[in-house]
DNA sequence: GCCAACGTTGGC
DNA sequence: GCCAACGTTGGC
């Protein structure tokens, strides 16, 4: 079993809208690094820590599982949607998404500020400068690291 | 294949 | 809202 980071804008789709709808398919990512994760390596019944970022205390605010492993992205050809990309196809898909499924809500946000001042995470990509990758995996000695925070 | 211009991410 | 860092695009 794998770890992952999820990365969403708590005002467009929080964790508190997972928790609402149970499950739901991570679409729109249109970054090749993160649909390569998602296609194929992320598989069902991987745990994964809900990020919220672009807001006043990012951090990671609960657990998610993967319900679905990848498969492609159908917003891709909606040309209504907001992540429409005339370059994918039905028949020759370019971006593919997985179905995550709520887990569990922390009692507190684990603040991006603590994670980066935390010497034992200094490998971990999402506190290394510059990192904007929206998706990313986390060993399961970090991610053990992170829940005992908590 | 280089690289300048442009767009996006996301912390602050 | 600013801007640093990074990814993508497209001209050459």
């Amino acid at each position: 079993m794998n770890y992952w980071l999820m990365k969403s804008e708590p005002d467009v789709f929080g964790l508190h809208h997972l928790k609402d709808v149970k499950v739901e398919p991570w679409d729109g990512v249109r970054n090749y690094q993160a649909r390569n994760m998602m296609r194929d390596d992320m598989k069902k019944g991987d745990i994964a820590f809900f990020y919220h970022s672009n807001c006043d205390e990012p951090g990671i605010v609960g657990l998610m599982s993967i319900n679905c492993s990848g498969y492609p992205d159908d917003t891709a050809w909606d040309k209504n949607a907001k992540y429409y990309d005339a370059k994918s196809s039905p028949e020759n898909p370019r971006w593919f998404r997985v179905d995550v499924k709520y887990k569990k809500t922390f009692k507190r946000t684990i603040t991006l500020k603590e994670l980066k001042a935390d010497p034992e995470l200094s490998e971990f990509k999402l506190v290394q400068k510059g990192s904007r990758l929206s998706i990313m995996p986390v060993s399961a000695k970090h991610f053990q690291h992170i829940l005992d925070k908590l």
